[in-house]
DNA sequence: CCTCATTGTGAGGTAACCTCAGCGAAAGAG
DNA sequence: CTCTTTCGCTGAGGTTACCTCACAATGAGG
């Protein structure tokens, strides 16, 4: 068993988790992450978001009526350019935001609790090596 | 950022990595997942590779109708429950198979060729804390 | 035997993406 | 100031990878 597969295991474990913890809310986990990018924005137009999210504009749409129809975002009409919309989360859809960040950390909380202070500074610091190139 | 979000993204970088190299061989994530199980099982009834999966039987079927249909593996009927059929990777399948696990590998030396050798050896002990609860 | 469970698959559905066409709005060319 | 071109969003319709349900063939227990 190889570094990379070990990293695939853990990351996949730490996904499985936030799924389950995700599904509390009733959201899918597309849903979840435009919803995070909306509210670490403040606010973007759809075509942002699609960008932010790397799908075409046209899915960004689909994602949006849904967070919209769950009254977590609204579309506001860009003043600098009429065509643009720009959607905004509400403050329900910031509380769940917040919510599910709660989860998610508590989810990594629960699977990094697994070692010692040292071990985990040390993980810490060698991804951020590999991060940043 | 916190280490649980630094493990996701360099989880993710090696999956797109992984993804664009498997797109060379023209197979989707599910077919190789499943050649690779089989070639580890050597074969395996179509149920077995399901649970395996962690997909439903049905789907099991259309993932091999795929492989079969590129002549990766064969059905072979169960000798000791005619109701089984048994799923047996061919020759050129096992050689695919042994490509994919070559990119796959060469994919992760990619990405961990960034950090010096201690603290490779550091990643790869402490994920294996993780793994190994 | 007769019933009940199990295996694989046809039929048909859903979710999340895609492309393409089109409409209203903006922006550059003359 | 028009005129054409480009841009931002969305309706229509397709694809992929899953799903459930029903069913025929087979196996297993009373």
């Amino acid at each position: 068993m190889e570094t990379g597969d070990l990293l695939m295991m853990v990351a996949r474990e730490l996904r499985r988790g936030i799924g389950t913890a995700m599904a509390r809310w009733e959201i899918t986990p597309g849903q979840a992450r435009a919803l995070r990018v909306l509210c670490a924005a403040g606010s973007l137009r759809l075509s942002a978001l699609a960008d932010e999210l790397r799908i075409a504009p046209r899915s960004a749409t689909e994602v949006v009526d849904a967070l919209q129809g769950r009254g977590l975002v609204t579309r506001e009409p860009d003043p600098a350019d009429r065509r643009a919309t720009s959607v905004v989360p509400t403050s329900e859809g910031r509380r769940v935001s917040a919510l599910l960040d709660t989860a998610r950390t508590a989810q990594a909380e629960q699977l990094l609790a697994r070692l010692a202070p040292p071990d985990r500074a040390e993980l810490d610091r060698i991804l951020r090596l590999i991060i940043d190139e």
